[in-house]
DNA sequence: GTTCCCAACTGGTCCAACCAGTTGACGGGT
DNA sequence: ACCCGTCAACTGGTTGGACCAGTTGGGAAC
């Protein structure tokens, strides 16, 4: 186990990452009033400085309302957070279960991956086709190391994601591979199914450098389900 | 044009904005230095509390790297902002052409939802199935009010996402639908044919309904690119 | 020339006061 | 008895200033 920079959590952080769990894990519920900001202070003790900086930041997650004059509201997350909630929630605790949040995320990376990898092939321009071939090869060069090859795979995703215009699609990868990805929750076995296909990567690189899109979905495809988990929750029925 | 509430921005609401803007569109580059927190705040004519507030926001979003004695930087957001950063862009102005990241997120919506669609004819239970079926029949008994029919498509939606069972998916939908269609930049015309489409979604009711994965999925994807125009931004190659 | 130390930055926290909206209870008018 | 305006007592919003806590870099000591 390699040292790990350390990480000073400030005390605003403290407080917003208590609020937000006790937010989401329902001790508040929806329309619930949270207590005043001079309240809370005094019951984190701490300054109401630190408590507004937690408080503002849960109304960016869309956790809470906050208006002057009247209280602060809970919101029901599922209706108004953003996908940047999972990225902190997976980032600290159990307050949802990391594992399940973790595989609904690799979920919606592939789902975004494959039709990148599609609209990359048909719209990047030449410069970005050869970088990702390029990068491609930069990561078959790095095996067996599983930790450097997860780096330069992150790279590669990014240029295809990059190619394929998306800007959305660009920005969900972000909040997924951060929160996913770097908390290495993912299990090991199949993350390594996926990097050491090196092949299947280049495949996938060649047929976006050669502009065809059904293939290079069709292997995006095939690179970012390896890692997925067959069995659903409950499983089909009628 | 109907009334609409008043929105109240605050001091540092005015400063994040401000700032946020300078970042995406480049007049600070990845990895310049912000300036001190103290000089902002007089520059913006603000107290430097404000200022803190804005720019712990920023971090949040994946903007700045903030640390304790050596300076403010910032950091290249397509690595590192997460998708509520799209949200939050198309809030405000035209720092990033609007049009364009309205119809990257309603693409994104479609990759979604077409997966959605077929997890939750997979998985949803019973209860889950017959509210997705109610909801399209109130959505249908509206027709053709656009405006009441949209509120509707979304409640179905949200509960689809919600059978799917996964919240990845639940949160990146909250963030496109409040970003891409609460603003309404989205081509009347197209939005109005997938409205419109009151048999579509009754398919789609009785496919997820029975289980049909398949043609759930394939449902879906008729509905949801409908709103989609077809031209690339540079067209297929080679 | 190298090394070490400290002054002068940076952000982090706190206190205390006051401004600005909201709410609800209380009291006068109908 | 009911309605309605008023106002006090909340709520969050903003300010100023002081001090703590890390980082940085130049200059003194070696």
């Amino acid at each position: 186990m390699a040292f790990v920079p350390v990480t000073r959590a400030s005390v605003s952080d403290l407080v917003f990452g208590q609020l937000r769990d006790a937010i989401v894990s329902g001790t508040y519920r929806t329309d619930d009033t949270l207590p005043g900001e001079r309240e809370l202070a005094t019951t984190f003790q701490v300054n109401r400085h630190a408590v507004r900086e937690a408080l503002r930041r849960l109304q960016q997650l869309g956790l809470v309302r906050i208006s002057q004059g009247g209280a602060t509201r809970v919101l029901n997350w599922r209706v108004h957070a953003g996908l940047d909630l999972a990225l902190s929630l997976v980032r600290s605790g159990d307050v949802l279960p990391v594992a399940t949040l973790v595989r609904d995320m690799m979920d919606m990376r592939a789902c975004i991956g494959v039709d990148a990898a599609r609209l990359c092939a048909r719209r990047a321009d030449d410069a970005a086709r050869r970088r990702i071939v390029r990068a491609v090869e930069e990561f078959a060069d790095l095996a067996p190391d599983l930790t450097a090859m997860g780096e330069a795979n992150i790279a590669v995703w990014r240029l295809i994601l990059d190619g394929c215009g998306n800007t959305a699609y660009l920005l969900a990868f972000n909040s997924l591979v951060a929160g996913a990805l770097a908390v290495a929750e993912v299990p090991p076995q199949r993350r390594a199914t996926e990097l050491l296909d090196v092949t299947g990567h280049r495949r996938l690189a060649s047929a976006i450098a050669d502009g065809r899109d059904v293939e290079a979905a069709e292997e995006a495809r095939s690179l970012l389900t390896a890692a997925l988990t067959a069995p659903t929750r409950k499983d089909s029925r009628a």
